[in-house]
DNA sequence: GTCTATAATCCGATAGAC
DNA sequence: GTCTATCGGATTATAGAC
């Protein structure tokens, strides 16, 4: 991997994390590296291309928070480093986090590569594991670990979305504790009755 | 407002429920209304003008669906009735709701009317408002009315996000249940104790 | 109010010289 | 591998005739 095409992509990151889709050109990314248009189709094939790069970075990153989870000790502290990181990555890295869970397509990318979406049910898996595990550890309810795994990732990205598509005057730290504490009023309903003081 | 006015504003958003903001130019819209492109600007100042116009339809459209569970003669009547208002909107009008909750900026508009971020914060105010109510009325635990509308709305929209974003491959009769079973695990957290069987 | 014609930009991508 | 020059196309928007 040549240089430029290094930062070509870091480029390319900035300028859609800065200016969205519609800043990303392929003159305007030229220019800001100094470089003629031309240059950049030595190294991508096309604009397509480039967005898929973007992309896979992206998940690149996010796979790095995720599975990073897996350093727990317990099933529940797996499960809850994974909700952290989840957290954390949506919130050190918003763009990233669009571009991957809040519609791709709007990137341009007609259809992901199919290495993304295999990607993509990888990762719900592994929520689906963490749930499943804690299932069999006796850390929350049983029921049907996939149900109630799509229950905890729809209230997490609920609450993400509406948060990054600035729908709430908050800042990130008040953020932090408000999911903390929705997160907990979830939990309630799924933890083990036994468990409840 | 002329007959040719309604008729672009129609048009347009067919056009956008079809083709998304990229198939939405003045040429083609002009094209499909069998005018010439420039008789659409007597109509619209300029294609802002027009998207916000549709950003402005889709809200009212959503308003109709929400404020007719005001009908319900019961706090959880009516709770229920909005909720399912909720999800009918998303699911009978996915473009529309895409507009409003998924990325609005997507669409082109820099920065929303004003109008239309009051009537954001009102639609909120509309659910803590029938959470409030169901508090008082004992069919749901007592909190803070403003962090469980939080939770209940932010759940709903993280599954139907993750729905409309093709990220599930099930169809929509099959997320309805699913909808519905996922709000039944939340509830059970949420529900007042003493009405546990 | 609608038309034709056109201005002024922007875009992705390629050919061929070096 | 990078350049200049350019093609072919798209877009929004305006000027002026009717």
């Amino acid at each position: 991997m040549s240089d430029l095409k290094e930062r070509i992509l870091q480029c390319a990151v900035d300028l859609y994390l800065d200016q969205g889709l519609k800043g990303l050109s392929m003159r305007h990314l030229a220019e800001m590296l100094d470089v003629s248009a031309t240059a950049l189709y030595r190294h991508y094939r096309n604009k397509e291309d480039l967005v898929h790069s973007i992309i896979g970075e992206a998940a690149k990153v996010f796979g790095n928070y995720l599975f990073a989870a897996l350093a727990g000790k317990t099933a529940k502290e797996r499960f809850d480093l994974a909700a952290t990181a989840y957290l954390n990555f949506a919130l050190e890295h918003s763009k990233y986090y669009e571009v991957i869970f809040m519609g791709p397509q709007q990137l341009g990318a007609e259809c992901l590569p199919e290495e993304l979406q295999d990607k993509s049910r990888a990762t719900f898996q592994f929520l689906v594991d963490r749930v499943q595990e804690c299932m069999e550890a006796g850390c929350l309810r049983k029921d049907e670990p996939f149900g109630v795994a799509m229950t905890i990732w729809a209230h997490s990205h609920g609450l993400i979305a509406i948060f990054l598509a600035g729908k709430w005057p908050i800042e990130e730290p008040n953020f932090r504790i408000l999911f903390g504490e929705s997160q907990k009023r979830l939990m309630h309903g799924l933890e083990d009755p036994k468990l409840r003081s």
